[in-house]
DNA sequence: CGTAACCTTGATTAAGATCAATTCTCGTGG
DNA sequence: CCACGAGAATTGATCTTAATCAAGGTTACG
């Protein structure tokens, strides 16, 4: 546990004393693709961070369509905000999840940190404090950006920007030319997160690759015209 | 400057010492209805906390519509997340507003709270941070809320969902019979920040007047029904 | 009062959701 | 190794919501 609690960006760096203390109440949590990983208003038990796998955090609308907020990669947390938004309190009486996660890949590893425990070292260590706040930043700029694109952009743009962002987080060297992206998720979660409708997503695609721009074969994406995509992304 | 300092709640009831210490570089600027307080991609100077007034944050579109993010109340904070994101950096030399601002009211006074100097306080103020941890984390529930709005309900509903969040925090003690509430912003902002356009919030707005449950006079929306108008909201 | 900004209503159009029918993919067992 | 079947993805046809275009009506304020 001290290795993986040493890899999470939220906690790298911290003298070995205080990574030790922070292990001890952490639990190791391992999930199958469509495990439930909490349900909303699910009590608040403590925020999560991802080890190895995906998560999706959502929700979910009475009549059952299903938006996902967040796709969660390795090493970064979710699920902090009740914990945050009442540091006062003593007891988390009624302290809930606000949305749904759910592990998105089969041996899915996620380390559960304790909302009480770790609040009392939160209360006490400025260098803590002051990450978990860059942290919640990051995911401040991001909230704001996905709001900007589904309420300002149309499903073309909004899926032409998500493939440029896999595009150019997938740290291949050669961008010049044409390279293969793999997604990590499935059409459906990548419909859920664009705000869109899987039959619509795929029309996209395909006209997309109509156009010359990309060449689809299942997840797997060839990116033969990134100018143009980034063109539309932003356009 | 110290007793406006010591309103917003991100400083109240600190030690008077430390109020003094803010209060002396932040700056007090008033602005009109329509007056711009940053325009996104400006160079960072800092956050700012509304005073009196209204101001709406933000985006605007290439082909020029306009998304409100958030609008802000009176002792409330804006614009934290570059300072945030980037605490390590000793010059804030590429940082930028990421949205604009407007003042959408006459007379509407924010104070400027420069980065550089409330930087250095932070870094050392452990009960600074986690109050600014705090008002992250709701102003994360709020974004989530706005998303989850946005994606999974049509206009009816969240029309309906603002008109009652207005109607439960204006604290009239009456509730139970319809009371009247009043709207602080026109019909082109709140449209904006309902996501969609302002002649479509309009048939909105009559249709729920047509069925019975408001009455509308303009900025003056008298609720007939909030039980029902609850219900559409959640539906 | 007069004018400009704001709001409402009507008609039309467009984007995307939904319903329906194949087709594709991939894991499993024969 | 191949055939099968279930879930995933694509494609087509149609419908719905809300955007856009256009014209009046209201209100506020000098």
């Amino acid at each position: 546990m001290h290795e993986v609690i040493k890899r999470i960006p939220l906690f790298s760096g911290l003298e070995e004393g205080m990574v030790n203390k922070i292990s001890e109440f952490c639990r190791l949590r391992i999930f199958n693709k469509g495990d439930i990983i909490f349900f909303e208003s699910e009590p608040y038990r403590g925020f999560y961070a991802v080890v190895s796998g995906l998560v999706k955090v959502y929700k979910i609308s009475r009549d059952g369509r299903e938006h996902i907020i967040h796709i969660i990669a390795p090493f970064n947390t979710f699920a902090e905000v009740p914990l945050l938004e009442n540091l006062d309190k003593i007891t988390d009486d009624d302290f809930r999840y606000p949305a749904c996660s759910m592990a998105i890949e089969d041996n899915t590893k996620v380390v559960l940190v304790p909302a009480n425990e770790f609040r009392d070292i939160l209360k006490n260590d400025l260098n803590i404090s002051l990450r978990m706040l860059s942290g919640l930043a990051k995911r401040l700029r991001h909230l704001n950006h996905h709001i900007e694109e589904l309420t300002l952009k149309d499903v073309t743009k909004r899926t032409a920007a998500f493939l440029i962002s896999v595009y150019e987080n997938t740290s291949s060297n050669s961008k010049l030319k044409g390279s293969t992206i793999s997604l990590s998720v499935n059409r459906s979660d990548m419909a859920a997160y664009l705000g869109t409708a899987i039959e619509t997503l795929s029309r996209t695609l395909s006209r997309l690759q109509a156009e010359g721009i990309i060449e689809v074969t299942g997840k797997k994406i060839f990116i033969k015209n990134a100018y143009k995509l980034k063109e539309i992304s932003l356009s």
